[in-house]
DNA sequence: TGTATAGTTAGCTTCATGGCTAACCAATTA
DNA sequence: TAATTGGTTAGCCATGAAGCTAACTATACA
């Protein structure tokens, strides 16, 4: 697990670059070499090789090199780590607009209770 | 909607500094003035905006100015769409380890098959 | 009207990022 | 053993990001 919370710069940083989020859903699909996953992209092998490197240490990639072939694959805890970021902040935010919510109807009610001891001025008043 | 797909970059990139990511957890929490979110850190005023700024611009976050004030909220649109990102990713993922696990069953069951033609070479060998 | 408050603009520095080429291993394969 | 292939290292460049200070605008308050 280690820290993960540290790393969310790392991992957002890294999903942050168009190229480095089509490395991650191409690797969804399984491993690849470097090689394969370089192919589609128009760029020298180096700077692809610096994209590998940066989603490798923000922990989103693991790789291994056999005979002269690199093998990359995706680290599924890094993305977890971030989706879980994301519902957190769901959470919050969804408890916030419950409380709101709860707010805006206590204000409806005593909105209606005001109305109902002076019936006459209910009516649609004028602009928004 | 818009286009948030192409925004994605913006949004991972903004949510990339911790600076940020607190400034989007304290807006979970409810809206509040650039002075208010600036408090909490040690940042001259100007760096501050700039960070605002990027989550404007990235959709997280609107503000609006009324006297010389101005009160950020967050724009929790932007937020769902990037959650939606890895809940994508994880689709694809979840199903190859279906594929996967499937393809380990097989394996399994191929290799009782043999078991049971040889089963002398069953036990323990060695190593992990 | 004068002063404090809340942001804003302009402009500067420093460092990180993303790209390149050239040259260099180290496994494979012929 | 020589050539090819797959990746790596080193080093350069341009751009952008993150921080700062200083000076400015505009609202609110006394």
């Amino acid at each position: 697990m280690a820290n993960q919370l540290s790393s969310l710069d790392q991992i957002f940083a890294a999903l942050a670059d168009p190229t480095r989020r089509a490395i991650v859903m191409r690797l969804c699909a399984g491993e690849a070499s470097v090689g394969e996953l370089a192919d589609p992209f128009d760029m020298a092998l180096p700077s692809f090789m610096k994209h590998i490197h940066v989603l490798e240490t923000s922990g989103l990639v693991q790789s291994e090199k056999s005979g002269r072939v690199r093998t990359c694959r995706l680290s599924a805890d890094a993305l977890v780590g971030a989706e879980d970021w994301f519902q957190q902040q769901r959470a919050v935010w969804e408890a916030r607009l419950d409380r709101f919510e709860a707010y805006v109807m206590k204000l409806k009610k005593e909105k209606e209770r005001t109305a109902a001891k002076r019936p006459s001025r209910t009516t649609k008043r004028k602009g928004s």
